[in-house]
DNA sequence: CAAATATACAACCGGATGGTTGTACGTTAT
DNA sequence: ATAACGTACAACCATCCGGTTGTATATTTG
């Protein structure tokens, strides 16, 4: 019910996802985040950047919804998100699977779409242009 | 000889591996590759952009070590890398583990590490300074 | 209230990215 | 040998990214 991130912009949604992990320190900020819920300074302190910095870091985290915020008082509690770590694991999971030759249908299971390939293709596809005819 | 990109540059390698993942096409490319050979020409005409930008995707894949390009003739034949893809696929299983509390030793597998940290930490810690005492 | 703290946000900058076009080179085919 | 094909690579451009500093706002604390 209340997700409605599931439908067209997957690609969208897992390009953030990556791109968020693609970075050191967002990628600690995470690790920790998962264990304890820790205010955006004291993540900063951690770190030899400025607090500017590490707020964008957890911005972007936020944004690709690996991390939630949630207020305390003044300070801002970071906390990582599992589930969002568990849908770039099932993507890497399908390649997986993909790549043993045996792609079931659990492709459905993980963008959401009941079924919406009448090619048998996987997930996602060409993420522009499907394939022109013959130029 | 053989390999020397186990040991310190860890961090680098992950990085490389997400950013490359962080593009729908590269996934695609990847998504493709790991079933069948493919060339570079065939690849890029299922894509809505020119030949070099792809071969650039490639690049970018092959650099992270997702893919592989084997010659044959005057082709170039992309196959994707499941090894690599295994080495994210266990880095988010480690963070799972590490979000249900129990991160027991796997992580000297993972980064190939043997038992670096007396701290306990987890494989990578903070990327480029530990911990300020106290500024 | 005032001062200190924690955060938010805008502006700016150098470098990386993703795309383009053009050219050169090796390989097949005629 | 020449032409066509597949690839590699350089140059260029717009945009994004990761970092900085500076300023503003909300919340505690004295």
């Amino acid at each position: 019910m209340g997700d409605d991130a599931t439908l067209p912009l997957v690609d969208d949604e897992v390009d953030r996802i990556f791109r968020a992990l693609a970075d050191a320190t967002r990628r600690d900020i995470v690790r920790r985040t998962l264990t304890e819920e820790i205010t955006v300074s004291a993540l900063a302190a951690a770190y030899e950047m400025s607090f500017a910095a590490v707020q964008k870091h957890v911005s972007v985290l936020e944004s690709a919804g690996l991390v939630n915020k949630n207020r305390h008082g003044r300070e801002r509690l970071v906390r990582g998100n599992p589930d969002t770590l568990r849908k770039a694991q099932l993507l890497l999971d399908q390649y997986e699977e993909l790549w043993r030759g045996r792609i079931d249908r659990l492709d459905a299971l993980l963008t959401g779409e009941p079924a919406g390939d009448p090619t048998g293709d996987l997930a996602g596809g060409p993420p522009a242009d499907p394939a022109p005819g013959s130029p």
